[in-house]
DNA sequence: CCCGATTCCTGTAGGC
DNA sequence: TGCCTACAGGAATCGG
């Protein structure tokens, strides 16, 4: 499921495709998605010309600009957990679950594709400053921001497990269930410790784990469990590095031992008991 | 303020 | 071409 080194691998797979392409037609064929599709989602993309895209969290953003070559708004998009963004070709028909079509002037389209419909579109006339969703968002995990005296100090009296703690968009963003378990596997903490009972220097351990298996993960195109693919088509190459995420009553890699399976936040958690303090 | 529970959705796996 | 249920999960929201 897409969470940031998924929206990362989409983004970087895309960009050459649509960047400096104008629209030329966009098929709404299912604004029931998370959010609904604006109503005048086509008349505002319409003739706009698509700048450079980037990214917050997971959220994927499309600067527009108009005929003028002024502003014209943001896309903001996210994926869910089921959705993916690729390029087809003008005649190449839609499937099942192809919500929207964004038709470029060379005979491309962006197409987003979801299932489960937990991702949408949305467009933001005055740019990603002013929108709330992006505004309570903490650091991004690659960035200087973010850092185990972050984590530490954040973590104070609190009682949370340390794994629904570390997903918590507040604290840093982009961390789903499958980084967050192992980033806690590789940084040798239990993901149901409270939060607020973990030392600095092991706050230090995690926050370097959860660098590397997101920049790890970026390398290898994403994770790809069912049906994930980036921009261009391809499955991501994570998966064989997992080491517990979806592992459960298999062997642990580092020392044997069956790994566990435990809910933390409703959210299933996967670990190993000799490995993880 | 903190944190657990609920909600959205549909494909898939597993039990019978 | 078997039917039914449970489960997966990002993030907003609600309630204790």
């Amino acid at each position: 499921m897409p969470e940031l080194p998924e929206v990362e691998t989409t983004r970087r797979g895309i960009a050459p495709h649509v960047e400096g392409r104008e629209i030329t037609e966009v098929i709404v064929r299912q604004a029931r998605l998370r959010v609904p599709v604006p109503a005048d989602l086509v008349e505002r993309l319409v003739g706009a010309r698509i700048g450079p895209l980037s990214r917050r969290a997971k959220y994927l953003l499309v600067p527009l600009t108009g005929a003028n070559g002024c502003s014209a708004g943001t896309l903001l998009w996210h994926l869910g957990m089921s959705g993916s963004l690729r390029l087809a070709r003008l005649g190449e028909l839609p499937k099942k679950h192809d919500h929207v079509d964004l038709v470029l002037d060379d005979g491309g389209i962006l197409r987003y594709h979801d299932p489960r419909r937990f991702g949408f579109v949305d467009w933001l006339a005055e740019g990603p400053a002013g929108d709330a969703r992006l505004a309570r968002l903490g650091p991004e995990p690659l960035s200087d921001a973010f850092d185990g005296a972050r984590l530490f100090a954040l973590s104070r009296r609190r009682r949370l497990a340390v794994k629904p703690f570390l997903m918590d968009n507040a604290v840093v963003v982009g961390v789903g269930n499958i980084y967050a378990a192992e980033a806690l596997f590789l940084a040798g903490i239990d993901p149901r410790r409270a939060a607020g009972r973990i030392a600095r220097e092991r706050y230090d351990r995690l926050a370097a784990a959860v660098r590397e298996v997101l920049a790890a993960a970026i390398t290898q195109g994403g994770t790809t469990l069912r049906d994930f693919v980036g921009g261009t088509g391809e499955p991501g190459y994570f998966k064989q590095r997992l080491n517990v995420y979806g592992r459960d009553g298999e062997p642990c890699r580092r020392c044997g031992a069956e790994l566990r399976l435990v809910t933390l936040g409703q959210r299933a958690s996967v670990f190993c008991g000799q490995c993880q303090t």
